[in-house]
DNA sequence: GCCGTTTTCGGCCCGACTGTTTTCAGTCG
C-alpha cells in the first residue's frame, strides 16, 4: 500500500467518526486526521517504517493506530476500521476528494440522492445538480448548487491542489505573482511562504504573505491579476484564486508591525504550528497570525520579525526547512538546534556529465569539459568531478571502453594543467548491472579516482534482491558514491524498494557515501532518508547530475533537501577541501 | 486516540471565509 492509500484510509476513518458522532469522537477525529497528515507528508514509504519497526517514531501515531497499521500490513484489513466504517455508504469517500466537500455535506448528499455506487457517485451528483435538485435541500441553495457543479468540473480537470508541482516550477509561479504584487504602492513586502518556503520537494498551492497598512487595496490588486482564472474567496485579510494552469494562490496580509507573526503562521507546517501553540498554551500564551496573546487579560503582543516571535516564546529561531514537528521545537527551547548546511559551504560538484564523446550507455551532456570548468569557476568551486555514464558495453569491447576512458582522462588532464583554480576528479557514473556487478571491468575502473554507481535498469526487483544488487555494486573498492539512491522520479514513478537499515550499516562500515541528487524531479535522497542516514552515521554528497552548465545552478535544491534532512556541514563530504576529499575518495578515513 | 519541562490522567491550536442562517455550520489551512 502506498502512503497516499494509507493516509486516505485514515482520513476516511476520521470522516466516518465525524458522520457518526462528531462530539463523541471529537478527539479520535483529530487523532486520525493527524496520523493521516503525518503519513501524507512522509517522503519515504510508511511500509518501510512498518518493516523496520519504526512506526512509533512518527508524530501522531501512538499505540492504537500503530497496532491498526500493523494489522493492515499483515492482513490487508483492520477489524476496527471495518467497525468504524460500518453504516457509512462507500459513496461518501470519493466525494471527499473534491475541494469544498467535507464529511457532513458529502453524507447528506449521498443519503438524499441514494448514491449507492461509489464508482458513479460523482457523476450522479452532478446530474442532480444540473437538474436543480440540490438547491431545494435544507442547508443548500442556488449558490451552493452552482459551486458544487464547478467544484466537480475543476476536480476533473485537476485544478487547485489535486496535483503537486516540483519545487522550481512553484518558485517560478510565485516569483511572477510577487513581482506583480510589488507593483502596488500599498505593498511593503511580499514573500512566498508555506511548503515553498520550507522547500518541500513538491508544492501543492502557493502561499504568499504581504506586509501592508492597506489590506483591502492589496487584496483588490491581487484579484485583478492578469492571469487570474477565478477568485475562490476574498475577505478582509485573505484571498485565494486560481491562476492560468489551474494553480491555486493563497494570499494573506498583515501590517508591518505584525508581519513576523504572519511569516510564522503562514510558513507552517500545520503540525509545527499546532505543536508550537500547544507548547505556548502551557505558558499561558495564545499564538496566531496576529501575534501572541499574553495572560488572562489577553493583551496582544505584536512582532515585526519572525525571530522576535520565536524568541518571545523562549526559543531559538527555527529554520523553515525543519518546521515539521519532528523534534525541532524541543531543541529550539534548549537552544540546541543544529547548524544546517548552507549553499556557500559547498566546495565542488562531483556528478557532472560533459559532452565528451564517451559513447555512453545513457544520455550525454550538452556542454564541453572546458565549459563546465568555466561554470565551476564562476560558482566559486574548488573542484569538480566529471562523471559521464560509462561507455556502452553492448556496443564496445572492453579494450575499446578502456581506450575511450583513457582518452577522456587525457582531455581532462590537458585542461587541468591550463586552469589551476579548479581541480578535477576523474570519475564515471557506472551502472550497477542486475546481477550486482559493475558495468566496466577492473582495468577500466583503475583509470578512475573513483566511481559513482547507480541503477538504471530493472527497477521492479523485490526489496531483498535490489538491496543485494546495490550493496554488491557498492562493495567494489572504486565505488564510493551511490547516485540517486531511491531511483524515484517525482510525479512519475516511486523509487525501488530497499532495506535502508542494511544500506546505512554497509555505507558506514565501508565508508561509502549516498548522493543527494539536486535534479528537481529527483531530489533523491528524500529528506527523511537523509535524516536517517545521518543518524546512522552515513556521509552524504550533494550533486547536481548536470547535463549542461545551466543545470549546475540547481545545487541549491540539493542543499535545501539536506537542510530538510537536518544535515550540517560535517555530514556533507563535498564541503571538504580538495585534499581531504581526495583522501576520502582513495579510501582514507577522515 | 495522542502525549508528557507541573501530568501515565486529563488535557487537546486558532482563525478566515462562505452560504444559508438570523447567530451558525461547514470547510479549509
Amino acid at each position: 500500500m502506498t502512503n497516499e492509500q494509507v493516509s486516505k484510509l485514515l482520513r476516511n476513518i476520521a470522516a466516518a467518526y465525524t458522520i457518526k458522532n462528531e462530539k463523541k469522537f471529537r478527539f479520535q477525529i483529530i487523532a486520525y486526521q493527524k496520523a493521516s497528515d503525518t503519513i501524507a507528508n512522509l517522503t519515504s514509504e510508511i511500509k518501510d517504517f512498518y518493516y523496520e519497526n519504526k512506526l512509533d517514531t512518527l508524530p501522531g501515531i501512538g499505540n492504537t493506530i500503530r497496532s491498526h497499521l500493523i494489522e493492515l500490513f499483515k492482513k490487508g484489513e483492520v477489524k476496527h476500521f471495518k467497525w468504524a466504517l460500518k453504516g457509512i455508504p462507500a459513496s461518501v469517500f470519493p466525494l471527499l476528494e473534491i475541494p469544498g466537500f467535507g464529511p457532513k455535506r458529502a453524507y447528506k448528499l449521498v443519503k438524499e440522492f441514494k448514491l449507492d455506487n461509489p464508482e458513479t457517485a460523482i457523476y450522479e451528483l452532478e446530474k442532480a445538480a444540473k437538474q436543480g435538485k440540490i438547491a431545494f435541500l435544507d442547508g443548500f441553495g442556488q449558490k451552493s448548487q452552482g459551486d458544487i457543479l464547478r467544484a466537480i468540473s475543476e476536480f476533473r480537470e485537476g485544478k487547485g491542489k489535486t496535483t503537486r508541482m516540483v519545487l522550481p516550477y512553484a518558485q517560478e509561479i510565485a516569483e511572477k505573482i510577487v513581482d506583480y504584487l510589488k507593483k502596488s504602492k500599498f505593498v511593503i513586502t511580499a514573500e512566498p511562504l508555506g511548503s515553498l518556503r520550507r522547500k518541500m520537494a513538491t508544492v501543492g498551492d502557493i502561499d504568499i504573505a504581504v506586509s501592508s497598512n492597506n489590506p483591502q487595496s492589496v487584496i483588490s490588486h491581487f484579484i485583478s491579476y492578469p492571469h487570474k482564472e477565478r477568485v475562490i474567496e476574498k475577505g478582509d485579510i485573505t484571498a485565494s484564486m486560481l491562476v492560468s494552469g489551474g494553480r491555486q494562490i493563497d494570499l494573506m496580509v498583515q501590517p508591518p508591525e505584525a508581519f513576523g507573526s504572519l511569516l510564522q503562521h503562514f510558513t507552517g507546517s500545520k503540525s509545527h504550528n499546532i505543536a508550537l501553540r500547544e507548547y505556548a498554551i502551557k505558558k499561558g500564551l495564545s499564538l496566531s497570525e496576529y501575534g501572541i496573546k499574553v495572560g488572562r487579560i489577553k493583551k496582544l503582543q505584536k512582532f515585526d520579525t519572525e525571530r522576535k516571535f520565536y524568541n518571545f516564546l523562549g526559543m531559538e529561531w527555527i529554520p523553515p526547512e525543519i518546521r515539521e514537528n519532528t523534534g525541532e521545537i524541543e531543541l529550539a527551547v534548549s537552544h540546541k538546534l543544529p547548524k544546517l548546511i548552507e549553499l556557500e559551504d559547498i566546495k565542488g560538484d562531483l556528478h557532472i556529465h560533459s559532452s565528451f564523446p564517451i559513447e555512453p550507455s545513457h544520455d550525454l551532456g550538452k556542454n564541453s569539459i572546458q565549459e563546465m570548468m568555466t561554470k565551476a569557476k564562476e560558482l566559486g568551486y574548488e573542484y569538480i568531478g566529471f562523471s559521464e555514464h560509462n561507455p556502452s558495453i553492448s556496443k564496445h569491447e572492453s579494450s575499446e571502453v578502456y581506450a575511450i576512458i583513457s582518452k577522456r582522462n587525457k582531455n581532462i588532464e590537458q585542461i587541468n594543467s591550463n586552469i589551476n583554480n579548479v581541480r578535477i576528479f576523474k570519475l564515471l557514473e557506472v551502472d550497477i548491472l542486475p546481477n550486482g556487478s559493475l558495468a566496466i571491468d577492473n582495468k577500466c575502473l583503475d583509470l578512475l579516482d573513483g566511481a559513482i554507481v547507480s541503477i538504471h535498469s530493472l527497477f521492479n526487483m523485490n526489496k531483498h534482491t535490489m538491496t543485494k544488487r546495490i550493496l554488491k555494486g557498492l562493495s567494489h573498492k572504486k565505488a564510493k558514491i551511490l547516485a540517486h539512491p531511491t531511483g524515484r522520479m517525482l510525479n512519475e514513478r516511486p523509487g525501488y524498494e530497499l532495506n535502508w537499515n542494511e544500506v546505512f550499516a554497509f555505507c558506514k562500515k565501508f565508508n561509502k557515501a549516498l548522493e543527494i541528487n539536486s535534479w528537481p524531479a529527483r531530489l533523491d535522497l528524500p529528506d527523511d532518508l537523509i535524516r536517517q542516514a545521518i543518524q546512522n552515521g552515513v556521509r552524504l554528497v550533494i550533486n547536481t547530475d548536470s547535463h549542461s552548465t545551466a543545470e549546475m545552478n540547481l545545487m541549491r535544491y540539493g542543499v535545501a533537501m539536506a537542510r530538510r534532512g537536518w544535515a550540517g556541514k560535517n555530514d556533507i563530504l563535498n564541503t571538504l577541501g580538495y585534499n581531504h576529499f581526495m583522501k576520502w575518495l582513495k579510501g582514507g578515513e577522515l
